[in-house]
DNA sequence: GTTGGTGCAAACGCTTTGCATCCAT
DNA sequence: ATGGATGCAAAGCGTTTGCACCAAC
């Protein structure tokens, strides 16, 4: 996934929101139900969703969100480091719950589950290439596409 | 990068397009003026484009040319494997030659230019992944990001 | 009370599609 | 000759925008 800023702050919000509250208003931001709903359908199912399942999802919750709130919470969320892209073959309009610190993605194609894992091999030979092609590494995606335990078994 | 079916077969083309040719041939598909020109833009330049840059590069030299032909040739290049799709903070629309083998791209973020290693940290941590996490890993996605030896000056 | 956020609907722009024509084989 | 590919223009649809209203602070 992308490397921006890690956010190492308690994000357990759900039972308590109490975090997550101050976390917005730290950054001059309002603390809204349809951002926390949108945060929260994310965390809820541990999946990636499109845009659109994530509004149809927050309508059960919030029945008046339109779209346009969509677009702009996830716009935010992305930018608080909250929420991340899920990169797929045919598109990047997928999200997911940022995972903490500097993770990356690992997607079960068979379900939409997103866990992460902390090993980022990339480190390891940014040096080397950096080298090799004269590149200064200042950043990188990485994404797994792999079956969960569950999906493995269909 | 995206981890499909890798062309190992000659792609010297530009002067000598003869295996291109016979490499469409062989999917029962033509080989048009506009995909090799596509195709051509892209390999001389090095760098990913939008589709919108593309086509404007494909007119100078075929001037009729229309988008939904830029849209129809890219997708079969990528489909054949001559094309990757370079995913970008904000959306996954721009296009650049595809490397040879199981290479990953390192993109410039200067001057757009694509360079590509074969050094995949992935394999060597996927057995790991699996045990820790329960997923078999198919496939994975890795792209980075820097600056090339020009583009540190600036 | 302020100010940022939301909802709505229109506007926008990228992408796809249908069809007649063209051209690579 | 013929079937796939192209060009054009219209249709489609996801996304953005403007503005009045609302609600978090």
């Amino acid at each position: 996934m992308e490397c921006k800023k890690s956010v190492d702050s308690d994000r357990g919000f759900g039972q308590n929101q109490k975090p997550i509250k101050t976390f917005f208003h730290k950054q001059g931001l309002k603390c809204t139900p349809q951002r926390l709903v949108v945060l929260s359908v994310l965390k809820e199912s541990q999946k990636f969703f499109s845009i659109m399942e994530i509004h149809k999802s927050v309508k059960k919750i919030l029945p008046g969100t339109g779209v346009a709130t969509i677009y702009r919470a996830l716009e935010t969320l992305i930018d608080l480091g909250l929420v991340i892209r899920v990169h797929l073959e045919d598109g990047c309009q997928s999200f997911a719950v940022a995972p903490i610190g500097h993770h990356h993605p690992i997607v079960c194609i068979g379900c939409k589950r997103v866990v992460d894992f902390a090993e980022c091999p990339i480190e390891a030979i940014s040096g080397k290439l950096s080298r090799k092609t004269g590149f200064t590494i200042q950043n990188h995606f990485l994404q797994l596409f792999g079956k969960c335990r569950a999906c493995q078994k269909m």
